[in-house]
DNA sequence: TACTCGCACTAGCGCGCGCTAGTAGAGCGC
DNA sequence: GCGCTCTACTAGCGCGCGCTAGTGCGAGTA
């Protein structure tokens, strides 16, 4: 037997050798009333002896529905694995399978989610998506879509994400109530939810009359984003300008990273500095102290991503629908009481 | 036209509507010999009209190949991570497609691989599989596999690994020359390599005449184990003990914990410890001062191991491989010169 | 005996495509 | 005219399975 030659054994092969019809062997494994428990037996033995498997590609294919759902996801992103490892089990309590696809330098965003509707997936679910809005509705045409973390207005695409809003609002007064003034923030860039985000940054500092601080640094989800606004925040130090009392980073990796670049330089957090997240991935409880962080319930957002994506498979004339769930500020260790003294 | 009656237009659709034979639309799909320059044209103007595009599923049901290569991973792994972003390219490079299978609590290896093969991979690449020899033999039987990380002897089944032990004895004589003498090693559990880095330092240890200082910490290869590592290490300071020199981690992640925990907890790295991780994945940068660690060239295992697959796969007589790559020690900053004074 | 009913099982079409074995027609040489 | 070759295209089977419309048969009823 050559590894390449490895024959997958199909149905009429067990049919064969158990001495019944092909199709009694489907009615069994679909699990079908229409054989009697003995002949079910048997067949699943004879089956199990020479090894037969189901063909999915096959199976999708003869009856209309694939009755699987395709993800796509960018490696490296976190919370993004936090997502993908809430929709497996949802998936599977709907009967429904799931395939990956990751988007990484290289492999865009359009290829990945070909690469899912090519496989036959009855729907895709985008996490943290970043092609433009008019590509968007142009996938929700084709096909059921879900956008997760990113709002997509307008468009024929289901969305999940939080009330980015409520968090950064929540963030904000949690940082006030301690005194804190001088708070900045780091941008996610084109990021899921960034926009929201720095939204509501400013609207909390105008609301809590601190317009004069107000300061958005230029950033992007990932850790290196936070290492070089810390960079720059203590050659700015060095300079003599002030440092900032706090910092709302644009989500946990960033966080990490500024965190990593500033207790390395001896800043002590939070005594010093007051650092708060976004997310709450598993990244929050790598700090000893715990990172002070804006919750999304990842398995929350999953499950609805799958149930949206699931519901609108099964009812076709369901309007594109958003769900926003209520993000939830996790106090730990990295936010504490605004440093004495003058500004 | 409701959401979920999208029909997807097939090839005899866009036969009709080019006048032509669905034979010849899928002779120019194909991009083979056939058919006129013309034809071909229209033909695709047409596709692309009505919005056709070919079904994998029954692509690779028609020919007796699905040219697909499924990835098993592990979420969460920022190694496997970088992995699998270097397999995307060279399976393409090699006319292969690519499916993941994400592990995770609640979803077991040896689902993940039947949800790859149930869609027909023709081979499988585990990375960092944690299931019995005797499964992955057994898988090996059944169709091409490729274990990555994990050194499967005396199996149908190719492997692709760096000299573990090399990079650990690279590592540990960088130690020993800066003066260190106190070494410990946080250990890998059952994480893939664990077992031949574990016994590489026990033998650099003694061939260094530092077996009285041996000391291996039990752990994993996440951050948490390292977190929990740098508690125990500062307990053990604040009764009394010394603490290690030189601590050799598990992984970049377990490093990363580490690094965490002590540098919150004042000790200078590298001043008072150092530390060397493994893997090189891209956490290695998130300290501002870089991570000592021993490189794994993710790009070429993944090479190495999509090649190996599909060489089996082409020719099925080739006899199991193992590609030992060269680790290569990269010294950041959180390596450096022993602390003086007495143990 | 004749007639239904229900259970266990089977025949056979179709899913969307790949692929082999063709055919029709144009062009060419003699 | 005939035979040949070459290009452009088509007919039709098969991939492994789902599924509908059956068939056969024993038990129960009148």
């Amino acid at each position: 037997m050559s590894a390449s030659g490895k024959q997958r054994p199909t149905m009429v092969d067990v049919a064969e050798k158990a001495g019944v019809s092909r199709a009694l062997v489907s009615i069994i494994f679909r699990d079908q009333p229409g054989a009697s428990q003995e002949t079910r037996e048997r067949v699943l033995r004879v089956a199990d002896e020479i090894g037969y498997r189901p063909d999915n590609a096959a199976r999708l294919l003869a009856r209309g529905r694939s009755r699987t759902l395709g993800v796509m996801f960018t490696v490296h992103q976190t919370f993004q694995a936090d997502l993908v490892e809430g929709i497996y089990p949802e998936a599977e309590r709907l009967g429904y399978e799931v395939l990956l696809s990751a988007t990484s330098q290289g492999r865009s965003e359009v290829k990945a989610v070909e690469a899912l509707l090519s496989h036959r997936c009855e729907a895709v679910i985008l996490l943290g998506p970043d092609m433009e809005a008019a590509d968007l509705d142009a996938l929700g045409h084709r096909t059921v879509a879900v956008s997760v973390g990113r709002r997509v207005p307008q468009t024929r695409v289901d969305s999940v994400h939080t009330a980015e809003g409520k968090g950064v609002r929540q963030a904000m007064d949690h940082l006030v109530e301690l005194g804190h003034r001088r708070i900045v923030h780091i941008d996610g860039g084109r990021g899921p939810g960034s926009a929201e985000r720095r939204r509501a940054y400013r609207a909390a500092m105008r609301r809590h009359g601190l317009q004069p601080e107000l300061r958005v640094i230029p950033g992007d989800h990932t850790e290196e984003s936070g290492i070089e606004t810390g960079r720059l925040l203590l050659a700015e130090r060095d300079r003599g300008l002030p440092l900032p009392t706090a910092v709302l980073a644009g989500n946990d990796r960033c966080a990490m990273g500024l965190l990593m670049a500033l207790t390395r330089a001896g800043v002590e957090v939070p005594g010093d500095l007051s650092v708060v997240g976004y997310d709450d991935s598993h990244l929050s409880h790598l700090m000893p102290i715990g990172l002070t962080t804006v919750r999304q319930d990842s398995l929350l957002m999953a499950e609805y991503a799958v149930r949206f994506a699931v519901e609108r498979l099964e009812d076709g004339e369901l309007e594109p629908r958003e769900a926003v769930l209520d993000p939830k500020l996790v106090v730990r260790g990295t936010s504490g009481p605004a440093p004495e003294g003058p500004a």
